[in-house]
DNA sequence: CTTAGCACTCCCACGCGCAGAGTGCTACGT
DNA sequence: ACGTAGCACTCTGCGCGTGGGAGTGCTAAG
């Protein structure tokens, strides 16, 4: 990992840092070297700690406003903060209560298990939740169906894991009733296969299936392609986005606005979480510019991917301004992942 | 209409007072009798427009934030300008064409519809979009199909105009394949039937059915009941909030996240949009306080009922501060839900 | 009823000085 | 070599007063 090529910073040079970042995080006022000199159980002077400081500047870790100002950290400074957390951050009783209550209900649809999720996420961090649901590709298909709805024909696709994806098409000419039943006679032998096995047999059965059939596969062959990529391939879940709106949370107005506009932009949005997604194992914390995009924002981001056994399913987590309490919101996301995978891999069985 | 019940201002009351909601509209600052005496026709002096300002604000269509200011609207003020307005609103042949654009592909599923109209809606109108799908209540039902998927069971519910339920359900110990199959072939029987109709109709043959009978068709009946009310009858669309988050719209910072927190909570949100939907007719307008929860947003909503024929299916509308361009809004809003109309009937046949 | 004129009020931008906070540096002690 | 006390320095933020300017309200004349 990156922190490793860094020169490694001394012991005491670590823990001023680390106390800027978490005093600046609770205040919001960048700090003096007298208050962590007080406060923070190092026995030294604050002329000392000022000295660090200015070491700790020079490395890039922190930064002032202006000359008689405390400091604040630099996104490198909190990289560095992040990385020197113990692994398990502690959880509050009253979060660990709020998530084991949260799974303690049986719940049995993913979808509305992320929406709830990402409420539960967004509630715990005061920031913004998020989620990534399975994608399509490896998930069994359980039936699809092919419904006759008077002059539109609506294909509806059922998913092992509960997912339901539907299109609705015109009813090409010269199709009958006949041709339905058995054009639906043949979806059903997709039983089984993933989205994107039954998608490249759906293309054969096409090929060599009658005139009436050809459409109708095809359109069944489109819904699952717009359900495993491209537009509406799954609805990212975002709650608490009024968490950051607030005057607490200090974010710039117009990056404020630019963190919303990429958020309704769900392709966007996907694309950066790709991006940072794959990093090594459990927790992935992108802060600042260290990306494109949340440089952008001023924010960062956390997330998890959530599993059942090996497979990864997707992905949650939260945003939040840069300034934001790492320790916790590493635990609470770190927590609901984790429970999230226990549910996941018990519904699958 | 209230507005009849005030002392009709004088033509030229009227004029000044829309003026001044112009002219801060476009600008944003407190407007001055000079500038309104210049660039607004009327061929008065300043010193008249004082006068009828005077007047506007004894009547309370106007407040100054102090003495040596301009003159701002207040709600009432621009709730006067609104009834004003010609009926007729202009589009600029740019939105014009935006919105043919939109309406031009085909587009046969309702759902994406209105996504697709929200996002519409607000690019339209540099404000946020939203819109309520219309209750399953009275939509006649295609199809309820019962899925195994092994240890869980799922009820789909497929309605005429696209919408598609569902709902997991933890399969009911000793049910067979040919409980199943039964409740399956009963199930069917409910084509045809509203939403509502289907619901009686199920509680009806739950309670004559068998043992393994009764739990399925109850929990049909659960699924149906959910879709109708409560929780997720049916998700509100919403777009473009980050257009609200813009400086432009110099909206306060914490009425904007009243306004998100609301905007998240979907049921509030509904019963806002109850409380000011059964207005007249074509358009409704709700300017600040006119409205409790608008009045805490310092916003406005400007909403259209979109319908088949008589029957209503849904709204449609936009949100944005009280400050608000409503000529063009207000066009933008009954363009898009007259569109929406028709092709809504023409979807219906 | 309109309007020119004028006094008045209030905001706002500016300069000023000052207290306070916090730093950087230097010199001293261990 | 390292920590520390002390001190000068710098910069912000605040209060204050001041002047310009914008915009009003009023009055008196047409």
């Amino acid at each position: 990992m990156a922190d490793r090529d860094r020169p490694e910073l001394g012991p005491r040079k670590s823990a001023v840092l680390c106390a800027v970042v978490e005093q600046y995080v609770r205040t919001g006022e960048p700090v003096s070297s007298e208050s962590i000199a007080e406060h923070s159980g190092l026995g030294v002077s604050s002329a000392t700690i000022r000295n660090e400081m200015a070491a700790l500047e020079e490395l890039n870790f922190l930064t002032h406003p202006h000359t008689s100002a405390g400091r604040i950290p630099t996104d490198a400074g909190y990289r560095h903060y992040v990385d020197s957390l113990p692994a398990g951050g502690r959880l509050r009783e009253a979060q660990r209560r709020l998530i084991a209550g949260y799974f303690a209900e049986a719940i049995v649809d993913l979808e509305e298990v992320l929406t709830g999720s990402v409420q539960l996420l967004s509630r715990l961090t005061q920031y913004a939740g998020l989620a990534v649901p399975p994608s399509a590709d490896e998930e069994p298909i359980v039936r699809v169906e092919l419904i006759d709805m008077g002059p539109t024909l609506m294909i509806l696709v059922v998913g092992q894991h509960g997912r339901v994806d539907k299109q609705v098409v015109d009813k090409p000419d010269g199709v009958g009733a006949g041709d339905l039943r058995e054009a639906d006679r043949r979806l059903r032998t997709l039983r089984g296969l993933t989205y994107l096995d039954a998608q490249a047999r759906l293309l054969q059965l096409a090929a060599e299936g009658g005139d009436g059939q050809r459409d109708l596969l095809l359109f069944a062959a489109e819904t699952l392609r717009i359900a495993t990529q491209g537009e509406r391939s799954a609805h990212m879940v975002v709650g608490g986005v009024s968490n950051l709106a607030g005057e607490a949370q200090q974010m710039r107005r117009d990056t404020l606005r630019r963190l919303f506009e990429t958020l309704e932009r769900e392709q966007e949005m996907l694309g950066v979480l790709a991006d940072i997604g794959p990093s090594q194992g459990e927790l992935s914390v992108t802060i600042g510019a260290e990306h494109p995009s949340t440089g952008e924002w001023e924010a960062s981001l956390i997330t998890a991917p959530f599993k059942t056994g090996q497979t990864t399913l997707g992905t949650i987590g939260v945003v939040g301004p840069t300034r934001m309490d790492y320790l916790s919101a590493m635990a609470s996301v770190r927590a609901v992942a984790k429970r999230l995978s226990e549910l996941a891999t018990e519904i699958d069985r």
